[in-house]
DNA sequence: TCCCGGATCTAAACCGGTTTGACCAATTGG
DNA sequence: CCAATTGGTCAAACCGGTTTAGATCCGGGA
C-alpha cells in the first residue's frame, strides 16, 4: 500500500504538492502534475479512503435503509430500483451503504447510521405524512432525498410519480367501459402512493356519482397472496366488483388466481388494472390476459434520485429538487366492458 | 459533534484512558469506566467512524457487488437474500457496501472496491468456475466467502446448495412417474449451480437409460419470458416432453404459460418441477396448480453467510467456513403421471 | 524503612490524507 | 532598477481516533 508520502518521497516532492497534483488544484505545474500522475501510476497509488474522509469531512458514502415488512421481507421490484442507483453512482465516487431494517426497526437503522455520521448523505423510500426518520435527518442536517412524497408538496427534495392522476385515469377508463362496481386492492395504509393512490381513485368515482362500500377498498402488502385474498372476498360477496383497481403487479396476479377460482374471465367477466412498476423478470405484457397497467418503471427513478442526491450534496436548493413524472396508461386485454350482471352501481 | 478530547477534558481525562474505557480495555478502573460511559452517554458522543478506521486499518465495511444482467438487471430472489444478510449484520458493527455491476463490468468494480481498501471483506455471489473475481480477492489477500460454488470443492470459504443432489432428486421423481422425456430449462451456463444441476439431472437420465437431445436443455436467464420461449419451443416439437425441470418458479411460471397456449393441463399433461429460492411476494404453492419444487429459501443463507463472513475476518481457516446444505423436494399438483401420448423415451 | 510490582492513567506518536500560511524565484509595472 | 505580483512549492498543523512507552500511586514483602 503506497502512501502519499512515499510518492511525495519518490518523486523529490512534498505531500502536499502531490495531493494538489491529484486533485486537480490549479496551482501546481503542469510538468510536475504529469510527473505525479505518472508516478502515481507506477507506484499503484490508491489514496486510503479513510484518511481521505477523516481529512476531508466527506465520506463518499451514500446510505439507503430500505423498508421490509416482517412477514414478506422487501418488495422485490426494490431490487430493481437499487440496481439502477447503484449504476447511476457507478461512475462517481459515491458508494452505496445498505441497510434493510424492518419498520420497528427503521428509527433505530437511521439514528445508527446518522449519529455515526459516516454518509454524506442519505435515500429514503415510501415516506409517510409525519415520517419521524425525515424529521430526524432534517434535525440532524443530513442531506436526503426521498423516493415518493409523504404529503402534497413536502418541503424536501424528492422524486415522485403521479400516484393520483394515474389511478384517476385507471378509474376513468373503467367508468367508460361501463363498469360502476370498482374495487380497489390497495398498499399499505400509512404510505403516500397508497394515499395519493386511493384520492385519484375516489375523486373519479365521486365525480359519477359512484359510492364505494369500504368493504371494497383494501390495504395491505402488495403481494400474490393479499392479492388473491382480498380479491376472493370481494368476489364472494353478493354485490361483487366487476372490476379491480390494484397497486401492484403482483396483487394483480393473485386477483386473476382468485378469478379463476371463481370460474371468471379476465377481460371479460371482469376487468383489471394494476399500477406497474415493472418487474422484468415477470412483465405485465405477458400475463394471460396480457395486463392493463399505469406503467412507471420504478428503475427509472434510480439515475434521477442519484442525480439529485449528488445535486443536493453539491449544494443545489431543495425546491429545484422536486419532481413529479407522469404515469402512461397502458390498455391491454384485462380489462373490457362491464359484463351485464354487474350493471348498477353499490348502494350508498 | 463531540470528539473524544473534549469529552476527555469534560471528564478531566485523557483521551486514551476515554478511548480505552469505552473499547472495553482491561486497564482502566471500573469507577473511570462508569463515569466515561455516562459522559458519553450525556455529550451524545459518537466515535468518528473514519477516524476511527484510519486508526484501526478496520473499516466495518463488508462489501457485495451483485450481478445483472444488461437486459434484465438483477434476480429478484436477490432481495431477499439481500435482505436477510444485512438483517444478520444489524446487529454487528458491520455495514454492507453494495454495488450492483453487470457482468461485463463486475472486474472493474472489484478492482475499485478491492483497491481503495475501504472494505475488510467481501461477498461474493454465483461463482463460474476459473471465476476471476475470485482470483482477484485472493491475490489481493481481501478475505472474502462466496454464496454458491464455482468447483465441487473450492479451496475457499463457501455456502452452497446440494443442487446436484436436488435435481438428482427432481429427475428421480419424475422417472418413477412414469416420464421419459424430461427437458431442463437451466440457468446461464457459465454458472456453478446451473452446471451442478444439469449433472444431477443428465446422471439420473443416464442411469435409466434415457437420452436427452440437446434441444431439450436449454440454458439462459431464469425470468417467466425465457421460461415461456424455451417451452413453447420445445412443446412445438414433435416429440415434445412430457415434463419439465426448470431453475426458478418464474421459469417455471412461463412453462406454464405456454403450456396452456398449447392446450396443456399441468399436473396431467405436463408435469413441472422447479427449484424454488422462494420468492415471498409470489409463493410457489399458490401457483395453479400448486408448484412441485426442490426447495431452499435464498433467505436463508444470509445470516449463514455473514456469520462465515465475521469468521472469515476473526481467523477462522478457511476448509471450516465450507458448507453445503441439502435441499427439499416437495411434491404438489404440478407432477402426476406422464400421460399415454408421450410413452417413448427420446432417441438416442 | 525501602524497594518492587501491579493497577491506572497520561503524553506523545501514529494512521494517511488535506489545507493553511509562508517562502522563493521569476515576472511585471512604474 | 526596485517594489509588487504571481506561480509553484513546502513545512507544519489538522482531522479524530488508537496505541506505545512511561509516569504515578498504591500496598505488601523483605
Amino acid at each position: 500500500m503506497t502512501t502519499i508520502r512515499q510518492l511525495a518521497e519518490h518523486l523529490g516532492l512534498s505531500p502536499a504538492t502531490v495531493s494538489r497534483a491529484l486533485n486537480g488544484f490549479p496551482e501546481v505545474g503542469v510538468a510536475t502534475r504529469q510527473r505525479v500522475l505518472e508516478g502515481a501510476e507506477r507506484l499503484h497509488y490508491r489514496p486510503n479512503m479513510h484518511a481521505k474522509r477523516l481529512a476531508t469531512g466527506k465520506s463518499g458514502l451514500v446510505g439507503m435503509i430500505f423498508r421490509a415488512s416482517s412477514e414478506r421481507g422487501v418488495d422485490p421490484h426494490v431490487m430493481d430500483f437499487l440496481s439502477a442507483l447503484s449504476l447511476a453512482f457507478a461512475d462517481s465516487e459515491i458508494d452505496l451503504l445498505v441497510h434493510i431494517a424492518p419498520d420497528a426497526q427503521q428509527m433505530e437503522h437511521h439514528e445508527r447510521i446518522a449519529s455515526r455520521g459516516q454518509v454524506d448523505g442519505m435515500i429514503l423510500s415510501a415516506p409517510e405524512p409525519d415520517d419521524p426518520r425525515i424529521e430526524l435527518l432534517a434535525r440532524r442536517n443530513i442531506p436526503f432525498v426521498v423516493h415518493g412524497r409523504g404529503t402534497d408538496a413536502p418541503d424536501y427534495a424528492y422524486y415522485d410519480i403521479d400516484n393520483e392522476g394515474a389511478f384517476a385515469a385507471a378509474t376513468r377508463l373503467l367508468i367508460q367501459f361501463g363498469h360502476k362496481r370498482i374495487a380497489l386492492l390497495n398498499g399499505p395504509q400509512p404510505m403516500g402512493y397508497a394515499r395519493q393512490r386511493e384520492r385519484g381513485y375516489r375523486a373519479v368515482m365521486d365525480e359519477h356519482g359512484l359510492p364505494v362500500p369500504p368493504r371494497f377498498v383494501a390495504n395491505g402488502e402488495m403481494h400474490e397472496e393479499s392479492g388473491y385474498r382480498a380479491a376472493a372476498t370481494m368476489l364472494a360477496d353478493r354485490a361483487r366488483p366487476t372490476a379491480f383497481l390494484c397497486s401492484s403487479t403482483l396483487q394483480a396476479l393473485g386477483i386473476m388466481r382468485a378469478a379463476g377460482e371463481a370460474g371468471l374471465k379476465v377481460g371479460e367477466d371482469l376487468s383489471i388494472i394494476s399500477h406497474d412498476d415493472v418487474l422484468p423478470h415477470l412483465l405485465a405484457e405477458n400475463f394471460a390476459p396480457p395486463l392493463t397497467v399505469t406503467r412507471q418503471p420504478i428503475r427509472d427513478a434510480g439515475p434521477i434520485l442519484a442525480a439529485m442526491m449528488m445535486a443536493r450534496l453539491a449544494g443545489t436548493p431543495v425546491r429545484e429538487l422536486q419532481r413529479t413524472d407522469k404515469v402512461d396508461l397502458i390498455v391491454r386485454g384485462s380489462t373490457g366492458p362491464a359484463p351485464k350482471w354487474g350493471g348498477e352501481a353499490w348502494s350508498r
